[in-house]
DNA sequence: ACCTGGGCTTAACCCAGGTTAAGGCGGCCT
DNA sequence: AGGCCGCCTTAACCTGGGTTAAGCCCAGGT
């Protein structure tokens, strides 16, 4: 088994048979990402995602005017991929770029679901997956109806703690869904309360 | 089958065996609901859902300041129930009200779990809820992130044409994450522009 | 040592939406 | 009929965040 501590953290979620994990292994390639590169960028198909193995990894989503607004944060251990876009069959609309030099194992979305037609432990954890993406979404949807920008952001740094120093702030504030310029005044704000 | 109609409609999610269905037909319960009736209330168990025979249905979130917000309409053919919860076991903290006279199908969790036992289609079934669900709360965080209050209005009529007549205004409002005073406003500036 | 550029801050001004409060309008009850 | 209630509207004023633009700080490159 090349990846123990990812397995750990996979079979976490729903029981996963180590056998069943060395198929998905050999499966898997490994891809090194520079700061700034993109694992994937709109227009591709969405027929890939990856496992965090090292780095910090934005998702972002391009508007029509141009201005990116982001969607999720992903760190060691975690997903990234164009999932919704996946589900769809859609081609990607989400970019998905490193923040610091990072390493991801690379999936092809068709080899999960070969391995689906052997072991139901698969079609099990894509269920929880689906569940987990849906929990951590709603949470989301609640804290923009109920929560001022000030407040997401402590309710940010509260859930995201080990994010801190890896994220730029101009990023933060594009997840939040203020600009940077506001953000930098909130932070500013709470800085001179604090004194 | 007491319910072709629901029959279809669910089985064009996966593919769900007859036999199946009115297995699942047996353990459920027709509940009406007058106008107001809340199907859940905050703190019960979120261990039931139902489908929407009859009615529009709003799911309610109370914040800790007493300000409500809304999560979703459902009408006919829609799931309700605290969805989020019961996957993590959690009492409820939505309310589930009927904004109309209206009849929900009932369910409990558990009895759905034991069919799971019996047949795959039943994991399968909850695979696809969970995924639509997420999809459906992508787009939504994604139109907070992006879009202005009225460019979330207009979107919300594009996608909800059949709720037209039958939520009220202030509904609508605390769906876009603003006050009816505001949406009043965006209503009436756009009639005037209109002109 | 100097320049450059990226990321953050600050300030001035504007506008969308929140807050509060005062009606308006129609349906429903007695 | 009259009165009440639920829902929507309008207005006046306030505030948080957007926009634009200038400047700062510091790490990296030459």
């Amino acid at each position: 088994m090349r990846y123990p501590k990812l397995f750990e953290h996979i079979a976490a979620l729903t029981p996963l048979p180590a056998s069943e994990w060395l198929k998905a292994e050999v499966l898997a390639r490994e891809q090194a990402l520079d700061k700034r590169a993109l694992f994937l960028r709109p227009g591709d198909p969405a027929d890939r995602f990856g496992l965090v193995l090292q780095g910090v990894f934005r998702a972002v989503r391009v508007s029509a005017r141009g201005e990116e607004s982001i969607k999720a944060f992903r760190a060691e251990g975690e997903l990234i991929g164009a999932y919704a876009e996946m589900l769809q069959g859609q081609p990607s609309m989400t970019s998905i770029e490193a923040l610091e030099p990072g390493r991801v194992l690379a999936f092809q979305a068709r080899d999960l679901q070969a391995l689906e037609a052997g072991h139901p432990c698969w079609a099990q954890l894509a269920r929880r997956v689906a569940e987990q993406h849906y929990i951590l979404k709603e949470r989301r949807e609640q804290e923009f109806l109920d929560l001022s920008a000030e407040e997401r952001l402590e309710r940010f740094w509260q859930e995201h703690p080990h994010l801190h120093g890896r994220v730029p702030q101009r990023d933060v504030a594009a997840y939040l869904g203020i600009t940077e310029v506001a953000l930098s005044r909130i932070v500013s704000r709470r800085r001179k309360r604090a004194e």
